[in-house]
This record gives structure tokens, C-alpha cells and sequence, in this order.
DNA sequence: ATTTAGTAATTGAACGTTCATTCGGTTGCA
DNA sequence: TGCAACCGAATGAACGTTCAATTACTAAAT
């Protein structure tokens, strides 16, 4: 366990993030999260007022990090390969990511969304693709359709992939995830 | 099993549903489900054995009210209707019953899910869409793909415009609808 | 270069609360 | 009369949070 070369508040983030993968939310007591970032349980609350607070700030930290990954490319690309890269981007670092994938996804379907969603900043990886979808729509090569559209089939189908390669029920993995893509993209673009 | 029983094991679960969707997995105390449910603490403990089995017997619960209503339909309709047809299905029911969308969602997300992925029961509605896709790829109406590329655009798509539409941002909901199903279409058919 | 003083980081035992589960007793039905 | 359904106070373990005490760091003063 490397957890202890990074900075505290970091090796407090990777343990809760390892914790609550395995044991969900309520089963990862304040105590196990100290004791496997190895701080003291005081210690967790120099940085963060509480575990919800803890929690949501881990949160914001996992979704940083995704987008920082995925919207890392050359942006002399074509449309359509930008398209292919970003999607298999997300895929990547999600399947490199378990822990960060899932934790995603509980946060996202439990009440503590809720508590974010209030507040409508709208956050750098939604700004991206936005204007993503926006220039593919304005030069025409994909079609007219609402961006959550878009992004209900983009990001839905990159997930349930994930989902399906995770729980071990996909076996061909990226024969799979390039029939999925070309999918998305047939029923995307324009004509 | 008589009515009587029927009933307050029924209450139970749309209690538990109801709670666990506003207060999470860890927010909704037993004594709560049965205050809620009209029911002592005690007879909870009565129908289940423990918290765990409660939760465990309610997602199968949902699965099953969830597959009876998608699978309802005219065996005459011909494929691309069907097509349509049930994933309108699944999104009405997800819509109309957002307690049970969010719960599943949130047992999918949750370690409560590796309990029931080891028993290796394949269950009515899995085998159902297995059987769907299998007669469009059979008969050359959609593409030759995997069956969990299929399910992954098809379910994940629809799972996506349903959070969409729960989280408050699509406003055009009919619309949106109607563009992601014919997205979702235009890339699975053939040709 | 050393001292000093002030501040930030850290500790972990202790506290008070909450909660899942139990159990002895009661009710209602066959 | 017997048995299943039902009740809810009691139990004890677990957990989030606090806090008084300790250590580590920073930088100004000597």
C-alpha cells in the first residue's frame, strides 16, 4: 500500500474511495477509513467538517480527475475520430478506475446527489461537452437533437459498458466496445 | 401465503422503497420502515431474517413488477414497432415508479449487488431480451452484435433519459424521447 | 545560528446517540 | 387448544463526532 507517500488529505480520499467500493457507504465506519489511510480518526475532521462533507468533497475530486483524463487530445483531430477518442477515453479510464467508476455511480443513484445538484455550478466536464455537441450539430455532421439526448446515449452507453465489463458478464471486451461506439455513432450523425 | 400476510409484506417493501429512495441504504432505520409501514419494529423480523434480506428480496421484488409491465405487449407488432414498443415500456414504468428506478439503480451501484450477481440465475427478463435481439439478428433486421452491446445501448439509454428527466435537466421530455429511441434505432439496424 | 513563540497538524480515548436485532408476551384465527 | 402473526420495550454493539493534550512546523527575534 503506497496510500502513504501521498499527502494526507489524498490518502484520505484513495481509502474512502477503496472502502465504500467494497463495503457501500454506511458500511465504512470513520474509524476503518483512519486506519487505512493510517491517520488518526481526529484526523479526518482537520480536513473535512464530516463524513458527508468528506464524502461529497471525494466526489468532486473523482469527477476532477475523469475530466481532466478525458478531454486531454489533439484538437486537429477530425470530428469524428474526436467523437471515437473521447468516448474510448472515458471508457478507459473508467475500466483503469474501477473504484472511481463506482463510486460515481452509487453517488450518483443515492440521496447525496441531491446535495450537489442544488447548487447549479455548472462544472467543467458538462461546459466541454456541451460545446463538444454544440460544433458537431452547428457543421452539421451530427444531428439536431438536444444535448442531453447526446449525452444520454453518449455517456449511458459508455457506463452500461463499463457496468457489463465490471460485473464480468461482457466476455469480448473491445470487441464489444467498438461495435458499441459504431453504434452510437450510426445513430448520431447526420443522414 | 394469504392475503392478510400479502398485504403487510407489501407495505413493508413499498415503505422500505419509499424511505430508502429520500434517506439512502443507511438513512432509513428499521424502526422507521415499520413506523412507515403501520407495522412493530418486530414483525419486520417476522418476513425477513435481517436489513440485508429485506433489501435483497425488495430488488427482486422491483425486478419483477418492472419485466411484467415491459413485456406486456401484441406478439403481432412487427419488429421495429416492438423495438420501440418496449423501451417506451421500460421508460413509462421507470417514469411513473421513480422510487423503483432509483432503488434499483441504487442496489446496481451498491456492494448489495455482488450478493445476488453470484447466484447465477438467469431471470425472466434477461432471458426476454436475450430472446428479442436474438430474433432481429436471426432475421437481419439489426446488426450482428453481442448481446451485451445490445443491452447496453438499449437499457443504458433509456436508464440515462430517466435520470435525465428525474434530475430536472430535460425539459423537453417527449421530444428528447422520441429523438433518443430513433438514435438508438438508426444505429442497431442494419445497413 | 539559536531561541522563541505562535500556529497548524495530529492523536486516540471518551461520549452520547443511533440502530439492528432479540425476546417474552399478546392477539387472533382455525 | 395450538400456532402463526404481531407487538414494542430492552439490549448491546457500532458509529460519528468531540476535545484536551501532544507534536511538528514556520518565521520572527536575538
Amino acid at each position: 500500500m503506497n496510500v502513504q507517500l501521498l499527502n494526507k488529505k489524498e490518502a484520505i480520499f484513495e481509502s474512502t474511495l477503496k472502502l465504500i467500493n467494497e463495503h457501500g457507504f454506511h458500511g465504512t465506519p470513520m474509524s476503518q477509513i483512519a486506519a487505512h489511510a493510517n491517520v488518526a480518526t481526529g484526523t479526518i475532521y482537520h480536513y473535512f467538517n464530516s463524513k458527508d462533507e468528506l464524502i461529497l468533497e471525494l466526489f468532486k475530486y473523482c469527477r476532477e480527475k475523469t475530466n481532466e483524463h478525458i478531454f486531454n487530445f489533439d484538437e486537429d483531430l477530425v470530428y469524428k475520430d474526436r467523437f471515437f477518442y473521447i468516448w474510448n477515453r472515458l471508457v478507459d479510464y473508467y475500466l483503469t478506475h474501477k473504484e472511481t467508476f463506482w463510486f460515481i455511480e452509487q453517488f450518483y443513484s443515492s440521496p447525496y446527489y441531491e446535495l450537489i445538484k442544488q447548487k447549479k455550478t455548472t462544472y467543467y466536464g458538462v461546459d466541454k461537452m456541451y460545446l463538444f455537441f454544440e460544433e458537431g450539430i452547428k457543421s452539421g455532421i451530427i444531428r439536431n437533437v438536444s444535448f442531453y439526448t447526446l449525452i444520454s446515449v453518449y455517456i449511458g452507453s459508455a457506463t452500461s459498458h463499463v457496468k457489463m465489463v465490471t460485473y464480468g458478464f461482457c466476455k469480448m471486451q473491445s470487441k464489444s466496445r467498438e461495435d458499441l461506439i459504431e453504434i452510437i455513432w450510426n445513430g448520431v450523425k447526420n443522414q
